[in-house]
DNA sequence: AATGTTTGTTAATGATTTGTTAAGTTTTTG
DNA sequence: CAAAAACTTAACAAATCATTAACAAACATT
């Protein structure tokens, strides 16, 4: 287990605590001071999870966590919360938030370091659930898919196909692989709805529209 | 693809339903109706993945799963589960316990299949089986062709005489057998449209073009 | 070396496949 | 039930490919 996890925190001491406790269990460890500093930290550094103290300087704990949850590319990313006392309204706004797990102060490095591997371990998953292939990152459970950075909203047919694609891994799919992707009733008994999905699909990948790759004489497939 | 699946499920109408699916499929299926059957089945029956439903009668799901991924000799046997509606907390506690995916129902026969195919795919390991003559690499299910590690792109008859010319493993191919590689159609008369393809294969390749041989008055063969 | 045959190479062509847009259908949604 | 959204078909444009033709180079035989 080597995540990275960023700190935020405003307490020097803290965070240094913190910070060495975790780099000790085999994290690799990056600190923020302000809400300003996790911000650019995520956006930068690309921790796999977020150690967000609720009572900061300039920001609420929990006003990161909402925008880190409101944003498509970091909606995924886990947050554990630490909360001062027992208060039971931090732990309630927190999670309605969207924080995946929360532990109150004070608190041991043992169970710090449990709860950080619990949290890792159900949101990557025995599985991987987020598929991708290059800068298109799609997430089944909540059926998302970024592209570049930025959401692009697809219908039924776009999505299938997309999805297909991504997990034949690079492998080809025929026209005909991909129309039986589209649904069991099989209603149309063309192929060419697959070229219009593949070709609206493009349109809205924009730049990335090169992870599909055409095969001519045989089909699609995804360009890694 | 002719794994072996165990469905567990106490419907015996979905289990019909999904036991003739996968059998079309090309999968040998064992069915059971509880937890005890499973189990039972797992030890006699050796399946590559079990289906597992999250709602039966005597025992959950989730049980089930938890005891395969508990017991050394069946932690590595894939699970699948399905689950109700999107019911968030059964796929959050599927997949705690090591379940390797799990579908929502309802799903089309095409995507139950596609998702088996994937993790049976990612447990057994990419059995990309390569071509290769020399420094030149040909992957077959991505259709990708890779000279002295530089991808070329190769069109349809430059592609099927390659592969051809490999495949042969340095025996010799006439023109004849060559172009027949090229499609049944047989549309040209002439013999020559291999002695084009071969050219501009060549020119492809680049320094790698010598692994193709000429052998005057007789055809091609492939130096090792 | 001279000659006829086989092979290498390039460019041009017509055929096929794919891209794209728009217009008709069906399905979903309010 | 009507409007909106999604699905499907159709049609044409663009791209790609297979094939032929023509000529140059290499080879084999004398």
């Amino acid at each position: 287990m080597d995540a990275r996890i960023l700190i935020v925190d405003d307490e020097p001491d803290l965070l240094e605590l913190l910070s060495m406790s975790l780099e000790q269990a085999g994290f690799t460890v990056f600190t923020a001071q302000s809400g300003a500093e996790a911000l650019a930290s995520v956006r930068t550094d690309r921790p796999d999870l977020v150690l967000l103290d609720v009572m900061l300087g300039d920001v609420s704990g929990v006003t990161i966590a909402g925008k880190l949850k409101n944003t498509p590319e970091t909606a995924q990313l886990p947050v554990i919360m630490l909360t001062a006392k027992d208060s039971e309204t931090d732990m309630v706004v927190g999670l309605s938030v969207g924080a995946d797990d929360y532990i109150t102060k004070p608190f041991s490095s043992a169970v710090l370091v449990a709860r950080i591997e619990a949290v890792l371990r159900r949101v990557n998953g025995p599985v991987a659930q987020r598929l991708s292939a290059g800068s298109v990152k799609v997430d089944p459970a909540s059926r998302r898919v970024v592209a570049a950075g930025k959401e692009i909203e697809l219908v039924g047919g776009e999505y299938k196909i997309l999805v297909a694609l991504i997990e034949a891994g690079g492998d080809i799919l025929t026209r005909q692989q991909l129309k039986d992707m589209l649904g069991e009733k099989a209603r149309g008994e063309q192929m060419r709805i697959v070229d219009v999905y593949i070709a609206s699909l493009r349109k809205k990948l924009g730049n990335c529209r090169s992870v599909i790759k055409t095969v001519h004489g045989h089909g699609y497939r995804i360009e890694k």
